[in-house]
DNA sequence: GTCTAGGATGTTACGATATAACATGTCAAT
DNA sequence: ATTGACATGTTATATCGTAACATCCTAGAC
């Protein structure tokens, strides 16, 4: 049975399934994409600057891990039970340093932070939250942003960064909850 | 001198220029521009139905009126210094009523809110955000919620609604600072 | 007219999200 | 060893949003 293999905000199983051709829902193996995302880390941090700290290395872990999007207290309130400084500044800032990196996204409508599938490789993230089960994939955006740049240009707007995100049935949902 | 003419989140002279071509852009009469918005609020509500009572009235001619994305408690302060009920709830309730007929969007970059511009059409709002001056422009989104579309039908997703939204410079701001 | 059901509002209290400000600590280069 | 930049710890508070329940208004049934 198929599902989302992405973020998801409320509690889930969280039972990766069969590897899938399409990379935006495939399920697949959490600790080697978690093993090739902090490897990706570590290399933007020797590249852009700034050290993969425990604490920013633990919260890029704690997203990894729970494959789906958390609210910056659940991920504070991991980092507590690991040991890590339990107010709420920790956790931003963590975030902070990691989004800049483009290692985190931070999902607006949900109030919430992902990590990066695509971690290293410029590109826009497109965000697909489905209203069923709760999921969030992270879809390639670049045709997307590619549209929303010549749209901006018509009013002479110069885009630095946007916000991709959409709200809908995934395709499991779809079959149960037309 | 060229300004966007919109919605602003910081407290920013209100002073209408002259018109341009470009609507996205284009300085305007305000009190021509919320009367009509206002004319447009009451067919919608005939139409889908709930009633635009004083407070909910009310709360959009503050966003017409501000021209600019105001936060919930800015609202608020605005409608109890009118007399109108000085409690959270009340503001949620009535943007939520507006939200929901699409006489009033939700700009998550900034959590505020901004009166729409195209009150009964029907359209995809993609906004505009300057780092420069914090103006905020909604500019039709067709193009883009098509292309949107298209990237999520590539992995079986339906979209219902979606957030574009993008920070950059507007045309004043990268003449100032570039 | 008055009854009534649904919608709308008033109010209290609280939950969730985020940041300011300042003290302390760590580490690498001199 | 000293220093300067970065990183973390901690307190307090700002900001945003909602649950829950009481009250009220209004349109339609009778």
């Amino acid at each position: 049975m198929l599902r989302y293999n992405m973020s998801i905000r409320p509690a889930m199983p969280d039972a990766p399934g069969p590897a899938l051709a399409d990379p935006a829902f495939a399920a697949h193996d959490h600790t080697r994409c978690t093993a090739a995302a902090l490897a990706a880390a570590e290399a933007v941090c020797a590249r852009e600057g700034g050290r993969l700290t425990p604490v920013r290395r633990r919260t890029l872990t704690i997203l990894l891990e729970a494959h789906r999007a958390l609210g910056a207290y659940e991920v504070l309130s991991r980092l507590a039970a690991d040991g890590f400084g339990g107010q709420p500044p920790v956790v931003y800032r963590a975030l902070d340093f990691l989004q800049a990196r483009g290692l985190v996204h931070r999902i607006r409508r949900l109030n919430a932070f992902a990590a990066c599938l695509r971690p290293g490789e410029a590109h826009q993230a497109l965000f697909l939250i489905c209203r069923g089960c709760a999921a969030v994939a992270e879809a390639p955006g670049g045709g997307v942003r590619a549209s929303l740049e010549a749209a901006a240009a018509a009013t002479g707007f110069a885009v630095e960064r946007a916000s991709l995100e959409a709200t809908g049935l995934c395709p499991a949902c779809r079959g149960e909850a037309p």
